[in-house]
DNA sequence: TAAAAGCACTTTGTTTTTCAAAGTTAGTTA
DNA sequence: TAACTAACTTTGAAAAACAAAGTGCTTTTA
């Protein structure tokens, strides 16, 4: 048998990463503050791990306007999807021992 | 919809702790040696994610002999086993988006 | 039109967590 | 008896998480 974590992605270690990140995944594009009233968290906390997951491009930043005002919306990128699955699959085969 | 994350037990947040979990949720006892190995982990990392479990009584700690020599193995409890289960299932509604 | 409020952050600083490395105790093999 | 293994504990440093406050801009309200 082999290590089984070391196909888990450091990235999704934590819940709050890996909520935006299922959230992302089946909304095409949500904004800040829909994050933050789903996952409850403060700006900063929410601004600081959307960071992470923009640094590692597994989301991108899109800002709009409606009318006059600014609309920010996160949307999950290509690489995004991927590693997140990727992590999922890792998770599933862990559990299952395979 | 409600806060999709808050269902999802902290302890597991950590990849080593989950894949302890997984091996002792398909293994009767496994010993500390064991797992430092399969998890590649240092002796204190290992103990000190282990003694995070024990304190939450997610596993329970077995001293025995094998002839003269002592062996320490571990064994997941019940409140173990639910509260493993209870997260992954969290989990699979939290990306089925249940 | 001045004040209050909302959005989407950034900054600051504390607390918590993680981890490696070294030390410890006790038995074991060469 | 010296080196070795097991299973830790202790120490300390680095990283991560987080709340709170501050910022700049716009919009709504009194």
């Amino acid at each position: 048998m082999n290590n089984p974590i070391e196909a888990l992605n450091k990235i999704f270690d934590s819940r709050i990463r890996l909520g935006v990140m299922s959230i992302l995944i089946v909304n095409d594009s949500v904004s800040f503050n829909e994050l933050k009233q789903l996952l409850e968290l403060t700006d900063g906390n929410l601004a600081s791990h959307l960071n992470t997951l923009e640094q590692a491009e597994y989301l991108k930043v899109q800002k709009a306007f409606i009318g006059k005002k600014t609309n920010t919306t996160y949307i999950i990128t290509d690489l995004g999807k991927l590693s997140f699955k990727a992590h999922l699959d890792a998770l599933e085969k862990m559990i299952k021992g395979i």
